[in-house]
DNA sequence: GTCCACGTTTAATAAATAGTCAACATTGAC
DNA sequence: GTCAATGTTGACTATTTATTAAACGTGGAC
């Protein structure tokens, strides 16, 4: 990796719009919301340094409101919680997430799958 | 993290398990097959370090004729495999994955969950 | 015209993770 | 009794990932 310039003009995007109504939303002072430096910050926008960690991706989508899941994806990151709760039962989560791949399930059949699991419980 | 006993005493008791049948399981042979030197490999199996990247624990997995999943459970790690499925769709892994965990499904009710999935398609 | 907040750049690290080498003590094989 | 292979130990080293401080140029507010 070096730079990932998608999901710094995501960032950057996002942060802007709501810097609009919201002038506490400039660059330093996000920055400093988030937890990392104005420095890396500026980076990660231009594209120059690659995403922060998992966590403060979470931050950043909870200050600016949006979904979390959509710029970790961006970031090429997968929530960490996510890893927790395949560790809490492996074989059976790395099944099913395999299953998904191996069937080439659409987003559909994905939300079907959610809704039978409801039933379920 | 410093030091995972019990990963490292699964490992070791796998190892001189297959090494009754087959002598080049030694520590020093089966670290070169890995591809890590016998002094970590020595230290893990004491529990001084930590597992060794995911990478290497699936070549173990692999030697030894075990299920790759169960030795990454254990060394607390997820088969980096499943992080690009979870990439492939963001959102519907993240949120087939939570309903799991929040509907508290069992195994079996995982297990039913697969063989629903393999029926759509 | 100077002050202040803005975002940027240069130049380094810091922190975390993953691993090695050389030298050692121990044991069974010859 | 020495040789060869075993596993272990102490002292470092490497790699990857994540991040910063300080100094800089720019533009509006006063």
């Amino acid at each position: 990796m070096a730079g990932n310039p998608e999901f710094g003009q995501r960032i950057r995007d996002l942060r802007e719009a709501k810097k609009v109504v919201d002038p506490t939303f400039s660059l330093r002072q996000f920055a400093q919301r988030v937890g990392i430096s104005a420095t890396f910050l500026s980076k990660i926008e231009t594209g120059e340094f690659d995403p922060p960690r998992a966590e403060h991706i979470i931050t950043m989508a909870t200050l600016l409101e949006v979904d979390a899941d959509e710029l970790l994806a961006l970031a090429d990151k997968t929530d960490p919680e996510l890893g927790d709760i395949i560790k809490s039962e492996p074989k059976a989560m790395a099944d099913l997430l395999r299953t998904a791949r191996d069937r080439g399930l659409t987003v559909e059949d994905l939300e079907r799958t959610i809704r039978y699991m409801k039933k379920q419980s």
